[in-house]
DNA sequence: CATGAAAATGTAATTATTTGCAAGTTTGGA
DNA sequence: TCCAAACTTGCAAATAATTACATTTTCATG
């Protein structure tokens, strides 16, 4: 065949789209489709439902299916404003896996997070985000806990003395944290005085400490510093970056990842 | 045949498509149209039904009932039983006052005393419920605390020793506590064993305690006990009580209200 | 430009699931 | 009551998934 074979990630991307637009498909027809051996396929589709992008069936797959009409709203406004969020979402949800326990912060991107890995089995949820406390669909066997503590304002995190405790008490195998900056000399900040605690402590009591910023906020700092870059395990972002800022970034961080 | 055939999971789902045009189906039928033996549209049908998608009858299957079997969502309980609610609601709030501390627990009922003691000034209150706690508007000089816990399967309260814990640590001038059922023994009931601690607790840590129920619900008892009457200053209900009812009510209670 | 490590792919053996068939049993209407 | 149709159960064949492993491709680096 002398067609363009496709890179597998871009494959992926096409079943995707071929799997959105039918309903469902066989595994024979999208190896026949795709030029690719059955086994490649199944990798294939096992990946994007491990990315809760469909729902995998004996014999191929199907479309995953729709959340309410509320969360679609939600998140159809987010990825109008902010598609890489969503890209940053995706790719962070790699790194949890079934049974996991994850801290999930306050912020549209934490809960696109949340999202990302709501397919996934056994999970223990931590967030002290009220949206998505009271909006995620989970698994029967995964658990969602909320830190409790004080409303900050009219927006829906909570924050203060308690919430720090709750996190305090427990320990997760991995947090995601959203910054509002991070500068070249490493300094990860946040906008807002409260919020420093409960994010300090969401790091303190994280086996892997991951921060999650897109490419707006990379190389300005803000109000306050909650840690520096290299006490993180990684940083996410978007691709939207330049190439001169990721090598500056790199000296004072650990891994960087771009979305 | 040169049919592609469907995945199980697809032809079960086209299955239920076609059970909910036509009012129901006959085996034979099934197995024709989809070109499979009779045993395997049996076991299709015996999956739906598991699902509780269909109902299975001798010889095929016919459309489920699905107005009870969805749960009803929050905002629509909230409209059921409104007049007696907001009045209930109204009522207890001429208990609270400014800069009060008030437990408000879990429930639509709950949520209707919150949003009647908005107005006041310097509140502070304390909730077990995510959608009081993400929806409710207070003045800037209240503030709004949440228990934190874990959510109780799709519901949206929180449950637990983290809950239980918050509320011990803190003490509140009114608590108002709903609940499923109020007996003739005295016996203030709830249908669910979760909620129990976190009542008690509310019950435990506030100088004032208040029990809220519609008419609907006194005379019935439930799966499990908070407290008696009598350990409550008053109880609030809604005047479709009977005299009858009333006169008992009051020798297991203390203070009988009625809205 | 060579080269070695990591990633991707295909193949084959093994295991798990699904399907159809046929035995015996139950159901429901005449 | 009787009987044909529908159901249940056990089982073997067909189909798909999983696992292990060999081969190829990709890509950063000396």
């Amino acid at each position: 065949m002398s067609e363009t074979p496709y890179t597998p990630v871009e494959r992926q991307r096409r079943m995707l789209e071929y799997i959105n637009q039918n309903r469902s498909v066989h595994l024979q027809e999208l190896a026949l489709f795709f030029h690719i051996s059955e086994a490649t396929a199944r990798r294939d589709l096992d990946e994007l439902s491990r990315q809760g992008a469909i729902i995998r069936t004996h014999g191929g797959a199907m479309r995953a299916e729709k959340s309410t009409a509320y969360e679609t709203l939600y998140q159809e406004r987010m990825n109008q404003q902010q598609p890489e969020k969503e890209r940053i979402a995706i790719r962070a949800a790699q790194m949890v896996k079934n049974g996991d326990t994850v801290f999930i912060d306050a912020g549209t991107t934490a809960f696109a997070i949340a999202k990302a890995i709501s397919h996934l089995e056994r999970l223990t949820i931590i967030t002290n985000d009220l949206f998505t406390a009271s909006q995620l669909q989970l698994k029967p066997t995964c658990t969602l806990m909320v830190t409790g503590g004080m409303r900050r304002g009219a927006s829906q995190e909570l924050v203060g003395a308690a919430a720090e405790e709750f996190v305090g008490a427990v320990h997760a195998d991995i947090a995601f944290i959203g910054v509002d900056g991070v500068d070249w000399m490493g300094n990860v900040c946040i906008a807002n005085f409260d919020e420093m605690g409960i994010k300090r402590a969401m790091l303190h009591s994280a086996t892997q400490k991951v921060i999650v910023a897109d490419h707006g906020k990379i190389g300005h700092a803000a109000l306050v510093r909650i840690c520096y870059l290299k006490d993180a395990d990684c940083l996410i972002t978007d691709d939207g970056i330049s190439t001169d800022s990721l090598r500056k970034l790199k000296k004072v961080g650990n891994d960087i990842i771009l979305a």
